[in-house]
DNA sequence: GCGTGATTACTCGGATACAAGATGTCCGAGTTTGAGCGG
DNA sequence: CCGCTCAAACTCGGACATCTTGTATCCGAGTAATCACGC
């Protein structure tokens, strides 16, 4: 039970991105040097972002990756199921009636927890940061 | 970012318990039929239970496990810290500035789930189911 | 009947095997920019 | 000055290699209850 890297790499490229530079693509060899990550690595990551719809890719010389039109919507929760998929954290696979109470609880803290994310707005965060990361 | 089937098999154990025997010592071999698991592995996940005061064990003929004087202040959360540890959930190790804002976003999100399952007391679930499990 | 020892039914803990997912690397292919060069 | 070609700088995607962690099994050791047996 624990968040993986890449969504911590995923958090803190929206965040870089947001914080910096709005409309210009930005290399994945720039933002992986900044999180010490190997910018191949990067790349499978901000791939799955594409194609969330959150971030858009230019291929060739100058290109990169730059934030959509609608970023300022994107929060974190968005983010993190982009890359950790939306499924529930915890399968309650056994089988003993329609419906267990134990899941129930799990999924209400876990609806919990959604609830405070999707009110965290990247946008809001990188508002107030001068010199990102 | 998944909850293991460990922490599933203690919070049913836990559930079993107090839903039925409040004071009698159950089997290890019976509490895992019913879950399916194997015994040993089974014994594996509730000595960490015992080890955090919630559970003690008897050896011997007619041993097993019973739930402690203390079971009904027991939450998941206490349970769940129990098997998948303590520590957060999100790590950012990267070295950017003495406090990342994304890591307080994160634990912030993270204790507004434990908010809520600490108030989940296992007593409070069995006592309104008339055949556990 | 009563102690005493053997048997049985358990838990405990370490060592180990196995599987799956996260993490990371390599390489070939496609794409755009920009520079160089010839007309 | 214009257009063509070519090299450079990128991203993309699949196929691997590696590492960690969760999951599970096996086995020997210890412990308590119960049963059998002999006195």
């Amino acid at each position: 039970m624990k968040f993986s890297k890449a969504t911590n790499y995923a958090l803190h490229t929206m965040f870089f991105l947001a914080a910096a530079t709005p409309d210009k693509h930005v290399g994945v060899l720039k933002l992986a040097e900044r999180q010490e990550v190997s910018p191949t690595y990067l790349s499978k990551i901000l791939t799955k972002l594409v194609k969330a719809g959150m971030i858009e890719s230019a291929s060739g010389a100058n290109g990169g990756y730059r934030l959509k039109r609608n970023w300022e919507d994107i929060s974190f929760l968005d983010i993190i199921h982009a890359i950790e998929g939306t499924a529930s954290l915890f399968d309650c696979d056994f089988n003993h009636g329609p419906d267990c109470l134990i899941q129930k609880v799990m999924v209400s803290a876990e609806e919990e927890m959604e609830a405070y994310l999707s009110n965290q707005k990247m946008s809001e965060l990188a508002r107030n940061v001068p010199a990102p990361l």
